[in-house]
DNA sequence: AAGTGGTCTAGACCACATA
DNA sequence: ATGTGGTCTAGACCACTTC
C-alpha cells in the first residue's frame, strides 16, 4: 500500500462511514503532510483522486470539503455483444440478413451519414435463441475497408471494435413495442415490450456508424453499479 | 494552458485524428521531457490522467501505448426528476397517491429492506400530464427522519436527495408492458410499452431505500455522451 | 542487465477566494 | 492581507518487465 493510497482509504472510509459527512472540511494538505509525515505532493495527488471521484469537492482558501451527492450516475457498459453473451456461458451465433448500399431513403432516415453507405442488419443469437437485432448504417468514406466485408460470419460492430480507432459516441434508450418484423426476427409476440439501444460514434467529428439495436425487454439486464469514488 | 493540460492535449489530439492508431508507442517520458522541457512528474501526471481516462496503456519497460477501444460506455445520469422536468422548461408536479407502512407482503418483494419502512407511491408530472410513475421503499431504520415526512408536496426521491448521503447505488434497465393499474396512472394505453428504472441504494452497507420508476417509452430521453478520456 | 514507469521528497511560485 | 489549493521543479530510489 503506497502513502497516497493509506492517505485516500483512511479519509474513503471516515466518507462512506459517514463520519464526515457531506460538507465537512477535512484536514488541510499541511495537517496531513504533518499527520503521515509526507511531502505535499503525496497528500496532493491522493486529495486529488478523492476530488476527481466525486467524493470530495476542494476550494482554495477554504479547503476540502465531503461532497454532497448530487445525482445518481450509472456507467452503462455496452460491451461487445458476441462477448456479453459468451459472458453469460452461451453460443454465440450471427445471422445476417440483409447487406447492401444504402438508398437515398435509408439515408434520409440518418442524420449525419452521407453517402456512399453500408446498411447490415442482423441477429445475434445466444444458444440459438434470438436475443438482439440490430440495424446499423456504415459510413464507408470514413471506413473504407467496410466495403470488402460481408459481415457474415461476424458482426459489423466486433469488426468495428477491432479496427476502428478512437470514438466518440452517443448514446439513447427507449421502450418500443415490438413491430410485427421484429417481433418474428426476435421470436417474440408483436406488441412486445422491447429496449431499444441506439449509438452514433465519431472520429474526429466525421460519424463512422449508427446502430439501433432492440433486445427482447426480459432477455436484457443493463445493471449497473455505481459507487462515487471508485 | 498548464504545460500539463498543454501535453495531454497534444497525445489526446493525434489519438482522436487517428494519427496514433491503437498499439502505436508513444514517446517515452524522458523524451517528452525534454521536448516540453519540463519536469517528469509533470509529464508524469499528463500521462496518468490520460491512462485513467482509458485513451493509453502503461508498461513498465514496455512504454506507454494507445489503447485498444474496448467498449463503449454511457454514463447515464439520473437526476432528480423535478430538476430534470424543469430543465425541459415544464412545470413539475408531484401527485402522491400512496404512503403507509410496510407490510410483510410489501418487504418480501423486497431485497434487503427490513422492516420497519415505508411505502410511498406517486406520479410525477410536467404541465400537469403524467411524466412517470414511481414506487418507493424507505428504510425508516437507516433513516428516521422518513418516518415523520408526508412526501404529499415533494417527492421522497428530492427530500432524500437533500439530506440522505449515499455510498452506493446499482441501477437496472428494463422494458415492460404498462399494465392496466400503471396504465391509467400514466394516462397511455394498457400494454404500452414503457421504460423502467429501478435502484437500490446503500449507505455503508445498509440499503437505505429501493425505487422503481415507469416512464413512457416516448417520453423519457436518457441519452448520455461519451467521450473515451475526459 | 537495462530501462521503463511508479512513487516520493523538499522545496518553490502563483492564482485565487476569503476575510 | 492571508492562507489555501494548483502547479511545477530537479532531483531520488525502487519494482517491474522486458531484453
Amino acid at each position: 500500500m503506497t502513502v497516497e493510497a493509506r492517505i485516500r482509504h483512511e479519509i474513503e472510509t471516515r466518507i462512506r462511514s459517514g463520519e464526515w459527512k457531506p460538507g465537512h472540511r477535512i484536514p488541510f494538505e499541511h495537517e496531513l503532510v504533518a499527520a503521515h509525515g509526507c511531502s505535499r505532493a503525496t497528500v496532493s495527488k491522493a486529495l486529488g483522486a478523492l476530488a476527481r471521484a466525486g467524493l470530495i469537492e476542494r476550494r482554495r482558501k477554504a479547503g476540502s470539503f465531503v461532497a454532497h451527492p448530487q445525482v445518481h450516475s450509472a456507467v452503462l457498459e455496452v460491451a461487445d455483444l458476441p462477448r456479453l453473451i459468451a459472458d453469460r456461458g452461451q453460443d454465440y451465433r450471427w445471422a445476417l440478413t440483409l447487406r447492401r448500399d444504402a438508398t437515398a431513403a435509408d439515408l434520409a432516415e440518418e442524420s449525419g451519414i452521407a453517402a456512399p453507405a453500408l446498411v447490415v442488419e442482423g441477429v445475434h443469437h445466444g444458444d440459438d435463441r434470438p436475443f438482439c437485432c440490430e440495424r446499423r448504417v456504415i459510413a464507408i468514406d470514413a471506413i473504407p475497408d467496410a466495403a470488402g466485408e460481408g459481415f457474415v460470419d461476424a458482426p459489423p460492430g466486433s469488426w468495428l471494435l477491432a479496427r476502428v480507432p478512437w470514438t466518440e459516441a452517443r448514446h439513447g434508450i427507449a421502450a418500443v413495442e415490438a413491430t410485427p418484423a421484429l417481433a418474428r426476427s426476435l421470436g417474440v409476440a408483436s406488441g412486445t415490450a422491447c429496449l431499444q439501444l441506439e449509438r452514433w460514434t465519431w472520429r474526429a467529428g466525421v460519424m463512422l456508424t449508427h446502430v439501433v439495436q432492440t433486445f427482447p425487454g426480459d432477455r436484457f439486464d443493463m445493471v449497473a453499479v455505481f459507487k462515487p469514488g471508485t
